[in-house]
DNA sequence: ACAAACCCTGACGCGTGCGTACGGGATAGG
DNA sequence: CCTATCCCGTACGCACGCGTCAGGGTTTGT
């Protein structure tokens, strides 16, 4: 495959907006444990989820429909609540995915870990991954460190064009007289002499 | 927007077929200019281009199609051909893809370029773009490397899982006697347990 | 003349990760 | 009862970066 990764510029924050909280009448007679133990005061809406973990609503939707985070329960009226875990789970999915992986990749691991034998075995097989991903993690490290210093080289580049005489036009430069022919250019400035694109519009 | 940033595991290398390149019959009677100056030996054909870039015949239409890169002229029977500053072009584009820029992210600075007054004014604009996506790419750094440790303190802790008792079960794992309760796991681990997802296929 | 590579334009397909809109209940407070 | 929020399920839309198929020319060698 070809070439993925992108770069954020900042992570969408929270707005708060004040509602109503699952309540214990939402969902058990008093006195009964609800479903399968979960303290009914730490239930969640799937919107106070959202706003807890930063995601919206529908994101966690959607991670309910690919199979990466089910409620932990229903209210008699339909509504998802979900046990605290949930939020740590939905901020994993996050740093999974910000590690790289595909929502579809983290469901597999989930598969893995839940159709394991036993604990070591699934301890292992995450091991795996995780030592997989690390290694990846690494090497992007690297690659990118490398266009952090191709960067620093054509801003350097660059910081004598500027000084330029204003009257040269953009032509010129591929036969530059202070830094010499455009062989001698960093690759992120020679890439733009000549190859005119189309140009259109204002 | 949301998080968005894949790592490689590796790139497409080229598979070598020969064929015909283009002549200078092709292209222009002997001893005439080509249109604007470019040695008629060194014109490519597309597929050539491709090869020595590593993309594909598709992808260097398509960077076409969004304007990223025009065939210095065209055969007479409207083959592509392109001068040698287009493998340059090509590798630029690929570059500026690699740093988290989309197609047309890329195609603004060309815009940029090809629009400015004066090659003073067109250097200033290319620093500070470049500029802010030296700031990204610190950033993204910064991330990976924490989650570089996140994985490496998972895998620590992973570690000693494997010598669990095989017969445990993953549900154990979130009373852990070892580690101690699941607060005190890492992220990437806590994440697992509960909020089981649907089961189904082998 | 014919075959083998190459090229052309056009257009639909796909996988990801949600956004967004639609029509309609659920829940709490006043 | 009325209303303000929140929720439900369904489903279409979109941006990206090409892959891929279709139908048909172009070049070149023998």
């Amino acid at each position: 495959m070809g070439n993925v990764h992108r770069l954020p510029l900042a992570r969408p924050s929270d707005s708060a907006h004040g509602a109503h909280t699952p309540q214990a009448s939402d969902v058990a007679p008093p006195g009964l444990t609800p479903a399968e133990s979960v303290p009914p005061e730490e239930l969640l809406q799937v919107g106070d989820l959202a706003r807890e973990t930063g995601k919206t609503v529908r994101a966690i939707h959607h991670y309910e429909s690919v199979g990466l985070l089910t409620p932990h329960m229903r209210s008699k009226g339909r509504y998802r609540l979900y046990g605290p875990d949930a939020v740590a789970r939905v901020r994993w999915i996050d740093k999974l995915h910000d590690l790289g992986m595909s929502l579809s990749e983290i469901q597999q691991i989930l598969r893995l870990w839940e159709q394991a034998p036993s604990a070591p075995s699934a301890m292992g097989q995450l091991r795996a991954v995780y030592h997989q991903k690390l290694a990846e993690v690494s090497a992007q490290i690297a690659r990118l460190t490398a266009l952090e210093h191709e960067l620093h080289g054509s801003l350097d580049y660059l910081d004598t064009c500027v000084e330029c005489s204003p009257s040269e036009l953009v032509a010129s430069c591929s036969a530059c007289t202070v830094h010499g022919p455009s062989e001698t250019q960093p690759e992120l400035v020679r890439g733009l002499h000549a190859c005119s694109a189309t140009s259109a519009s204002a």
